[in-house]
DNA sequence: TATAATATAACCGAATTAGTTATAATTAGC
DNA sequence: GCTAATTATAACTAATTCGGTTATATTATA
């Protein structure tokens, strides 16, 4: 399952976009416009500017920053920064069919179903999730 | 995630359905066969019998045949049998955006890729894996 | 009556999840 | 320089889930 950290994370991204390019917006800010435990906003803070989308400026008056353009994230990549790998069926984290098999006709089911969904959070970007979240509130 | 349970269900009764109508099959034959454990093969049968898509008979020269169409029985049905019902967050699990919100733009999306994902699993069958499986070994 | 088989429930250790706590580093303003 | 505000990072914890086992009862055959 997508977990709720990785949900997060695309909710703070989603919240940074939706403020002028560069402004600066503090975690605080953050965690209780999307009532958000401050402690997770940081802890999530930490892998965004891993993945270079973010950038920090401590001390008073600091706060965050996009450093990446929102329409070139995706879901999916937030995803992944955050839970790890994606996949729908323990089989589908190997890189192989298992046994000694070369062929297995139930992993390309599942194969299917999981790129199907991949496609759609391949698709949607923070850019989309932040113009429309304007409508949300 | 689809669980392995979930998976061996699955599994199970494509083996059932690779047998002739009405054939008995044992426990132990599908676990040797389908490398699974007999306990689980066993404690899945169970929940397979409650819904409806297979019958036992006891005592020696017993064993487990479908009694449902192999052709009717989707993946997504096995799945949700055995796991519950899907959600691939935690946010479609419950029926309404969070919040006291009337709409979420973010929920919109994991809901396009669930359905995305549940129409290949609706959509595949037993029969279709029983009879592809025959290629598979 | 012994044995082979299904049926059902309870249990268990390990991993994962969601969230907290603690602590360090940096910077602005007084 | 001191204090407070803020980011940065790591370690920890309680609760849940997962994969699998164990135990016991029931049924049917020979």
């Amino acid at each position: 399952m997508i977990t709720k950290k990785a949900e997060y994370a695309v909710i703070i991204l989603a919240e940074l976009a939706s403020h002028p390019e560069g402004a600066l917006v503090t975690s605080k800010e953050i965690a209780e416009k999307r009532k958000i435990s401050v402690n997770l906003v940081v802890q999530l803070l930490s892998l965004l500017k891993e993945a270079g989308w973010t950038s920090g400026t401590r001390g008073p008056a600091g706060g965050i920053k996009l450093t990446a353009d929102p329409s070139k994230i995706t879901l999916k990549d937030v995803i992944e920064k955050v839970d790890g790998p994606i996949g729908i069926t323990r089989c589908l984290f190997s890189d192989r069919p298992c046994g000694d098999r070369s062929h297995c006709s139930l992993r390309g089911i599942w194969s299917k179903a999981q790129q199907s969904m991949l496609d759609v959070l391949e698709e949607a970007t923070i850019k989309e999730l932040a113009d429309a979240a304007l409508s949300d509130f």
